[in-house]
DNA sequence: GTATTTTTGGTTTTTTTGACTATAATTAGG
DNA sequence: CCTAATTATAGTCAAAAAAACCAAAAATAC
């Protein structure tokens, strides 16, 4: 109640009293285990108030000096150990009342959230467990409950997925390396559901576009025969880049 | 460089110090003029420093109590008066010095905007021209030196009106409620270029559809035969939501 | 060793696209 | 008033793409 914001009332003629910020920043990461075939979120446990223990998306607040994206790779880099990522930024969550800490600072500093939606291969991500922090993968229809209004931005993260996965080639960014026409065929039904070409019209139409490599390899996964394990090809899908993904 | 932000070399123990931020809110906000077929972006030429004298997207910043959606509408209320309104978030622009007043401020204030991407009906929207400030249209391919970094914020809102354009039926929302064939078609032209059907063909895709409803109403617009004025029906297209848009 | 499962490589039918032609209804200009 | 130019509209037809379908190969399961 004390100090700047009391400048409310003080004089109708300037302006309205300003709302100062402290501003987070969110990452939504995502994975796939092609494996046991599930979609993954990256959730860390707080290790402080507010929602102390609950699970949240990994955050910071952004520092004096730093870039709001430069604040995303700051708090990635030290939950997780990645060879490759893809992150763009999401959306930003500002409303009043968003976050507790709102009404127990007395000078009523507002707490806004840019969320940022990453994407990693679950091999090559490592996660950093330090001690007592706890840091898990969870299935994205498994998130329980979340602290602040992450379930939120889960939402959006979930649809910005389907989306890329429609119009760009982020799939080749979660997959492993070398994956079989299978995995990527799964991928895209468990995120966008069933309702386009079956396996065999899918798979013509991806290999006669011809920006995936079979490197000959094969791979034996239960039952059935042996699959071959393909490489994409950035180079070679150059040519398609800004148009629409025509084999799903 | 006085005050807190001093705390940043005094304990290595204790976090680094956190930014403190003011936030804004761009407002880009496009329409057409299908008379004289050019695409418009709404300029308003800044009333105070920094950038007096320049041109700027309506902007200002967030009040106490406020949303960030709240403070677009508030914004875009002051400069125009219209019936329909599509609005969404763009992009959240939160570097450092991205603003002059960062270095002038001695708390080392951050100023961190976020752009909203509006669509207005042209001969619907009033600009509200209160006194010595200017407002106007400008097609968007003549758009000046702007204030801050907005001519980057028009990147991208340029950007997002192509994506929308081709992926949903956003088009309706900036041509005017009854509107010809013609019209329709070089709104894609101009924002799309041409790099699609034919317009004979992209006539008759479009209307065995069904969502566009035909007044009969004709209208003559300089030489050649007069043109059917069009509906769009928004529960017609519904079950075309969320596909791609396949006359385009 | 036989059935089952999965990958792989096709064929055929249907639908959509792209290029093109023709006609109708107006204005422009003499 | 007559003719040419212009724009809207309607439709045909071949090529391309999509969707549905079929069958063999190569492994595991039992």
């Amino acid at each position: 109640m004390a100090g700047r914001s009391q400048r409310k009332t003080a004089d109708p003629v300037t302006s309205p009293p300003l709302a100062d910020f402290k501003v987070g920043v969110d990452n939504v990461i995502f994975s796939v285990d092609t494996a046991q075939n599930r979609l993954l979120v990256l959730l860390v446990m707080r290790q402080e108030d507010p929602f102390l223990g609950h699970w949240s998306f990994p955050g910071t607040l952004v520092q004096q000096g730093e870039s709001l994206e430069d604040a995303a790779y700051r708090i990635l880099s030290e939950k997780i150990r990645v060879r490759n990522l893809y992150l763009e930024q999401l959306y930003t969550f500002g409303g009043p009342d968003r976050d507790p800490r709102e009404a127990a600072d007395s000078y009523g500093v507002r707490y806004l959230s840019v969320s940022y939606f990453a994407l990693v291969r679950f091999a090559e991500a490592e996660l950093i467990a330090d001690g007592v922090s706890g840091i898990a993968w969870y299935p994205v229809d498994q998130v329980p409950q979340l602290a602040f209004d992450h379930n939120r931005i889960l939402e959006y993260g979930h649809r910005r997925l389907r989306n890329k996965l429609e119009y760009s080639p982020v799939a080749f960014e979660v997959l492993p390396e070398l994956f079989t026409l299978s995995d990527l065929y799964q991928l895209y039904t468990t995120v966008l559901g069933d309702g386009f070409s079956d396996y065999s019209n899918f798979r013509s139409r991806l290999l006669k576009l011809g920006f995936l490599e079979d490197t000959g390899i094969k791979v034996s996964r239960g039952a059935g025969r042996p699959a071959s394990l393909y490489r994409f090809d950035a180079e070679a899908f150059a040519p398609f880049k800004d148009k629409p993904l025509v084999f799903i």
